[in-house]
RNA sequence: GGCGGCGUAGCCAAGUGGUAAGGCAGAGGUCUGCAAAACCUUUAUUCAUCGGUUCGAUUCCGAUCGCCGCCUCCA
């Protein structure tokens, strides 16, 4: 039973879907501008592990992802390159793809644009127009938020006490809106030049809360399962999202709601002007494998704030490597035919562990300490040289499963050394033999400058790629 | 000022009203020609601090200190 903690309601829930068998998630992804820092691949990582999860329960996914790509920045930077909007989003979204990749993410289902939907956008805005819950104001439409009473139920913000009151932060420049709180749903091109799109309400371009509501409602129905996104998003963009789409609709829009922490830098926020912040590809050019980013960011529960430095990635890097070589060892041992109770128990131990984990709102860290005290156990057994084939047969399938979900444990690697790297192998055991070390940690050394790393055992010589 | 989250060993951290998972690093040992890997043993009388409730608190309550986020535009 897969429980899951809805911000809705501030509750562990059962995950319990509109249509039986079937989830169907919507993920407020990155934004074109700034999807590279690591804080946003944990979301992404994170939107995964719940996508794949949701598969191991057996569920049929169906996964949406938003990059948005009408946000004014984009519109400003595409402009001043004298380039459209699709031409100067390009280059990141490929990038974007390439990381995904790199980080063992399944691609979504759908990954719709903001700037192909306008359409939808526009027609749910008339909607909101229909129904007074929109108005337009001096050349733009904005939603009347005091039309929505529940407004504030995700968030739980108080804004009795709150914005209405002492904030001198409000801007005073917005004097064409009701209610301070209210916000853009169709926005006035500032100038003739600026991107926008003629439509029946007007010259503009949406606002940026509109195209999450429009989409997710367009491939996942008026309401749907589940929403995630970074917690930076309950407000005000979900807390919008939700006045939108139920204004629209007068029925709930997402059932559960998740959000995932942030990552800090050692203990601070990650900022540009403070000089830690990093992009996946920075930790690529340090020499982090993307299995060691992937591991570090899905190794503590998306609901806990996860703190990043160096040392830490250098211990998943570790970690990771010693769960792939423990794959390798395992499907490479030679197991004598038979079937040992108790390795068998602890096989069936850990899937429940790691499932019972899992189930308590994607707890990857119990999960991953299943994992972890199994691979010991076996360990031990592979040293004594205790390992029947039946268990060696079921270990590999249990690995294989609960890779279905983290997929951290690499693919096993089936390729052939070429025939020069084969020889050298072969003639420094040879040497071994003769005893002349020398010769031999020469070519270890040799194949170490090459990329491969040798590993004496009593079964032979074991080589990976570093 | 309002709301919320967090503070557990050198590092990343899980967790629970009943006496601290897991990983990395460290120490000692086994194995090895040496490595590497693996295995074995070991590493928090203690969970920011101070009070309170309780037979019992790291876990509940209050205060204090520290860190993070939201409360404004943009996304």
């Amino acid at each position: 039973m897969l429980r899951l903690h809805n911000t809705l309601t501030g509750k562990l829930e059962e995950f319990k879907p509109l249509r039986e068998g079937e989830a169907k998630f919507y993920y407020c992804g990155p934004t074109v501008w700034d999807y590279g820092h690591i804080g946003n691949f944990r979301s992404a990582v994170a939107a995964d592990i719940l996508r794949r999860y949701l598969k191991f329960k057996g569920f049929k996914v169906t996964h949406v992802m938003n990059i948005t790509d009408v946000e004014d920045r984009i519109i400003a930077h595409s402009q001043k390159a004298g380039v459209s909007i699709d031409e100067y989003t390009a280059k990141y979204i490929d990038a974007l793809w390439e990381d995904f990749d790199a980080l063992g993410c399944d691609r979504p289902d759908i990954v719709p644009r903001a700037t192909r939907h306008i359409p939808e956008m526009v027609q749910l805005i008339e909607k909101l127009l229909e129904t007074e819950h929109a108005y337009r104001s001096d050349g733009s439409i904005y939603y009347r938020i005091s039309s929505f009473p529940e407004y504030g139920k995700l968030s739980k913000i108080n804004f009795a006490g709150n914005i209405v009151g002492g904030s001198e932060r409000i801007d005073t420049d917005r004097y064409e809106k009701e209610d301070a709180r209210d916000f853009a749903l169709w926005k006035e091109p500032g100038s003739p030049d600026e991107p926008a799109w003629d439509a029946p309400i007007g010259r503009g371009r949406p606002g940026w809360h509109i195209e999450c509501s429009a989409m997710s409602m367009k491939y996942l129905g008026e309401t749907f399962d589940i929403h995630v996104g970074g917690v930076d998003l309950i407000f005000p963009h979900h807390e919008n999202e939700i006045a939108q789409s139920e204004g629209a609709t007068g029925k709930p829009f997402v059932r559960y709601w998740l959000h995932f922490e942030h990552l800090k830098v050692d203990g601070q926020t990650m900022s540009k002007s403070k000089g830690n912040y990093y992009t996946f590809r920075d930790l690529a050019a340090k020499g982090f494998s993307p299995a060691a980013v992937r591991y570090f960011l899905l190794s503590v529960p998306y609901r806990k704030q996860l703190n990043f430095n160096f040392e830490a990635l250098r211990g998943a890097e570790k970690t990771v490597e010693g769960l792939q070589d423990f794959r390798r060892r395992l499907s490479g041992a030679n197991a004598e035919p038979g079937f040992n109770e108790k390795l068998h128990e602890a096989t069936r131990r850990a899937l429940a562990e790691f499932e019972a984990g899992m189930d308590d709102d994607l707890n990857t860290s119990i999960a991953l300490a299943a994992i972890h005290n199994l691979t010991r156990e076996v360990n031990t057994a592979i040293a004594r040289k205790q390992l029947p084939a039946d268990n060696q047969r079921e270990l590999l399938e249990l690995i294989e499963r609960i890779d279905t979900v983290l997929n951290i444990f690499g693919k096993d690697q089936a390729e052939m050394l070429d025939s020069e790297i084969k020889t050298l192998i072969d003639e420094r055991q040879e040497a071994r033999r003769r005893r002349e070390f020398a010769r031999a940690d020469e070519i270890r050394d040799e194949l170490a400058n090459r990329g491969i790393v040798l590993e004496d055992t009593k079964d032979g010589v074991r080589w990976k790629r570093k």
